[in-house]
DNA sequence: TTCAGTAGGTTACTACCGGTAAGTTATGTG
DNA sequence: CACATAACTTACCGGTAGTAACCTACTGAA
């Protein structure tokens, strides 16, 4: 009815035209990850969306199916994202001591410079979509089984139980401590793998 | 329009009376806590509550203003059983590596006994609302602090910031692990508590 | 050149939920 | 027995997820 609101201009000048879908799809998952990731998700109404991106809601219902499904589209993003950096990581690391420190310092990385994506895989279950969940969930398994992977290689003899516990013990520690390195960013990445290097390491070397 | 859903009874049978406003607070209390436990703060309407409880909708807005508010009340409920759980544990432990050991038992069999209340407290911000969002951040600071003061007594000589990471660091293993052992019924408190000790433990006798 | 098929796009609706205004009834007390 | 008031309800509003039905610019063949 009013006027636009004054600082959600519809994104860019040029995107009054038709557009091919695999383009507009990307258009708007961008701006979908931008705004999710500030104002949150319930706080974003789908119409939010859709005038930033100077289109009409039900476009965005076309190409994702639901707001949960467009939820899901950033995610599954983020988490290719950050399956590539820890892999990348862990490529050239030499020695499973070294194994460690480089994927946790690469995921400390990846929240610093992807912080829209952390800010969305940090969200627990704001949403009651079963899909969404899952995919949380799924993102969390990838990460434990990847560091559970790395304690075998350092720990060949540690039962697996206890092995578990430690890789899951080890993503909360990561996941609390990037959080905290929001209220303190003076902690680089490096330092937050020194410190949490310093908790776990010695529980490593000995056993 | 349709009939009442078929297993939403109107709590108890004798609450077809005008009750005393605390005693109502209470019975709206206890339902609110276990369906935004077991439905998810989202999923739950007010209509929803207030015909479990037997009851009209702006009842629940007379008594605690809005829906946030209702669940600030639950969270805060929650808080107080936590503190009280994990204070009474440090309360009577001999040295500091056994009061960590008992402040971290204290925690997962909260998470056990409690575990509608745990299942509050563990989403994270589900709600774009700021009282409830920092009433969280408050009792986590609270866990957290608690941690560092349990640090403090083992490593006087550890410098701050690095005390500070590990309480974190402990406090986010811990919610993972509690978290993990929802998946794991087997895995006791005592025995999450064990592996979170062996992770933790060499780190602090030694430096 | 034209014109049909379709991908890209819109308007205008419904249903549901958080929240509220205004009114109604039970109940304890002078 | 008033009657004040605490306990409670009905009936509404605004906003948002989701949908139906319709429109229109572009493409490629006849």
């Amino acid at each position: 009815m009013e006027a636009e609101q004054a600082d959600t201009h519809p994104v860019a000048t040029a995107s009054r035209k038709r557009l091919p879908r695999a383009e507009r799809e990307r258009q708007i998952l961008e701006v979908a990850e931008e705004v999710f990731a500030t104002r949150g998700y319930q706080t974003t109404s789908m119409d939010d969306i859709a005038q930033r991106v100077g289109l009409s809601k039900p476009m965005l219902y076309e190409y994702f199916g639901s707001k949960d499904g467009l939820l899901l589209a950033c995610l599954e993003r983020a988490r290719r994202e950050l399956l590539e950096s820890t892999t990348a990581a862990a490529a050239n690391a030499v020695g499973p001591e070294q194994l460690l420190h480089d994927g946790l310092l690469a995921f400390f990385r990846f929240s610093d410079e992807h912080r829209q994506a952390w800010a969305l895989l940090r969200n627990e279950s704001t949403v009651p979509s079963l899909p969404v969940n899952s995919e949380l969930e799924s993102i969390r398994s990838q990460q434990v089984e990847f560091t559970a992977d790395m304690l075998r290689l350092s720990l060949p003899n540690m039962n697996e139980e206890r092995l578990e516990a430690f890789a899951e013990a080890i993503i909360g520690a990561c996941e609390r401590l990037a959080m905290w390195r929001e209220r303190r960013p003076e902690i680089t990445p490096e330092v937050a793998t020194e410190h949490l290097m310093a908790l776990v390491s010695p529980s490593l070397t000995t056993a």
